[in-house]
DNA sequence: CGCTACCTTGATTCCTCTCAATAAAGGTGG
DNA sequence: CCACCTTTATTGAGAGGAATCAAGGTAGCG
């Protein structure tokens, strides 16, 4: 089963225009934990996240990681540098994926609309980037986690009712690597916020935002 | 006094070919503290910085601002997104700025190379925040200011015989707010790297870095 | 020369990490 | 389908490190 041309097209924010003569890649299908690259790999394609998850995450020498991304659906990922993957990429869930060539990108001789667009989705990733670095600042652990569940409701919170609910593909670990916080804080932040009536847990992987203004207001830094 | 078109064509990390026949604008010229743009600003041009030393910091309504790069000679700062400068970009110092005009890179009317190049810094920026996230994530204020003073060296330190001298344009506030540490904890983090002999401060704003290798294991995370 | 802004240093508090134990979830094989 | 085992999450107690509050010190500037 294919996906339309719209979805597999990145740029996700914003309502795009038709497909063009691209040659499509067929789409990857991985697995759950399955690797789509390693940091250090040549850089052959970059992929648009169609369903399930991925993490991008640096490693270094001393065995410790930082979760430099998470990749959801419309997201684009594998950005090169230098042609290389200086990123492991790990699928959180079974996640299809849309390969498109870099060569094919990057050619002069490749589809001009292409191009137009990897630049922007590049562009995009930086400012995603600043908000991330926002998160990491001096903020506490219940700022950080407030904000984290306020951006994966936006990107993929489902409403049901009144009551948005987030899906967290992740363990507790990525979300402490992805915040600069130790499974334990966020473990523990998590059982504050339900204890404070703002959210609801509903099974380990997923979160109810019961109260999303007190949840923005604890995310924002400023009174509470 | 104009530069060479090698220093003025954004891809400082290797060496590059040849100037190009794209329209070359004049350089701009700012003093200490003045803005180059503000966040929000639609955008008109993005900037290489010739000389001196730029900072980019998003700002937030409770006052706080997170210091998201700096931008040394070689840098090329400004990189839109929707239209729209999503930092403030404030001098250090006198600065001196190549401008580009967005327009005529992003077009397809425009320079082809010129275009690439662009490609070309934008991937190396996300590499290069991602850098920037790993100093964020759970790591002390030691491991922090070392490593920030090694990526200072690197990109414009100076040798003097066998040792490195490093200036610091900013101050201590701003690489606080760069680290994700208070001013005084910055300041008492240099306090300690210059007791331990590591480092040496001449003046305020000026570092010389005694023991290097020293300096690289305090900013690795692993070992002692 | 005094003012202001910034840096340094000190004392204390608070938050997060660390270490450790328990509990829950997921997976496997009988 | 259940018992067992492994992995992951939760919770607690305690220690450590950075933030905060507060006081001097230094440098630059009018």
């Amino acid at each position: 089963m294919y996906v339309t041309s719209t979805e597999a097209y990145f740029d996700n924010p914003q309502p795009i225009s038709a497909p063009s003569r691209t040659l499509r890649l067929p789409e990857s299908r991985v697995t759950e934990d399955a690797f789509v690259f390693r940091q250090g790999d040549p850089v052959r394609h970059v992929y648009q996240v169609l369903s399930g998850a991925v993490r991008l995450t640096r490693v270094f020498e001393d065995g410790g990681q930082q979760l430099v991304a998470f990749g959801f659906p419309g997201d684009l990922v594998g950005f090169p540098c230098s042609g290389q993957h200086h990123t492991d990429c790990q699928a959180l869930t079974a996640t299809r994926l849309q390969p498109f060539r870099v060569s094919q990108i990057s050619a002069d001789t490749g589809d001009r609309e292409l191009r137009c667009r990897y630049l922007e989705a590049a562009l995009r990733e930086i400012a995603a980037m600043q908000d991330h670095l926002l998160l990491m600042g001096r903020r506490s652990a219940v700022e950080k986690v407030a904000a984290f569940l306020l951006m994966l409701d936006e990107r993929t919170g489902v409403k049901v009712g009144q009551l948005s609910h987030v899906d967290l593909p992740m363990s507790r670990k990525d979300i402490g690597d992805y915040l600069g916080l130790t499974t334990e804080t966020v473990s523990r932040t998590l059982s504050q916020l339900r204890r404070l009536g703002v959210i609801a847990l509903d099974g380990i992987y997923s979160v109810i935002v019961v109260r999303p203004d007190e949840l923005r207001s604890l995310a924002s830094h400023a009174e509470e």
